[in-house]
DNA sequence: TATTGTTATACTCTATAACTATA
DNA sequence: TATAGTTATAGAGTATAACAATA
């Protein structure tokens, strides 16, 4: 019997990716892909993406959190930012406070629903982490991690 | 004098980021965005983005490739290939040939000033590797590779 | 004048569905 | 009928520029 590749990966197997295989920038890629959509597909998924997730963390840890501030925390601008947060908001996770102190600020603030289900995330973000890592011992694990912090 | 943030720098270092610090997935965005960002500013960068680059390397390694097959090998939609050959093909870099065995297929081929670029650009590459990784050693950067590996 | 949040706009990346030409 | 490539379309994510309210 000759080698018939019929799936997807017989096929991505055969092909030569040359220097791209162990390039940190396109592993880097592979490996984040990878995770983005192992948490959206994951048991138990928030219906979040990680980067709302995100968002409600910093507002639930950083008190008064203004948009702007925000926006630099991570790393988008401020447009950017305003729909997230319409949608965060049209989903009762949270709500826009203006400053009493500058009333040209908004202070983010997470609800009671937006707290509870920050709590459920962070569980799912857990079980996630480790399914991520599970092919990683717990020193891989750390090391990954020290070393990505070199980098980003 | 008391602390007064000027930066976004500053900003960002106040901010409490929680458990998202030590989070592979968070902490693989960073990375990758940190990887893009320096390959698209880089001295002598090559005008083209990460993955255009990796398009020519597939190319050019793979004879009589197909637009189906590429798009299984970069794992994005035969329709979304589309616009990125069309500019590859616009900037002279690379050609679609009718397959004479099969009329439905184009077979990619580089021309001879996409070979000259995807040199270039395997030069940049490097460059932009070493920069990437400068702050690890060469066993970290082995290890940070097989780690990823066992990820993506 | 400068800053905060918003809007208008545009560009990229992505996919699905329908189309064409071939098989 | 099925496949390869294209087009039409839509949604998410991103940024820049201009605006209103406020400082």
């Amino acid at each position: 019997m000759a080698k018939t590749p019929n799936s997807i990966q017989d096929i991505t197997r055969e092909l030569d990716f040359g220097p791209l295989t162990d390039l940190v920038g396109y592993r880097l890629r592979k490996a984040q892909i990878a995770a983005y959509q192992g948490f959206m597909t994951g048991q138990d998924a928030p219906g979040l993406t990680p980067g709302q997730v995100g968002v409600l963390i910093l507002i639930d840890r950083n008190p008064a959190l203004t948009q702007q501030t925000l926006s630099y925390g991570i790393g988008v601008d401020k447009s950017t930012l305003v729909a997230t947060l319409d949608r965060l908001t049209e989903r009762g996770l949270i709500r826009r406070v203006r400053s009493a102190v500058d009333r040209r600020q908004n202070e983010l603030r997470l609800t009671p629903k937006g707290k509870k289900t920050l709590h459920d995330a962070l569980g799912y973000i857990d079980r996630h982490e480790m399914n991520l890592t599970s092919r990683l011992s717990a020193d891989e694990r750390e090391t990954l991690i020290t070393l990505l912090h070199k980098i980003g």
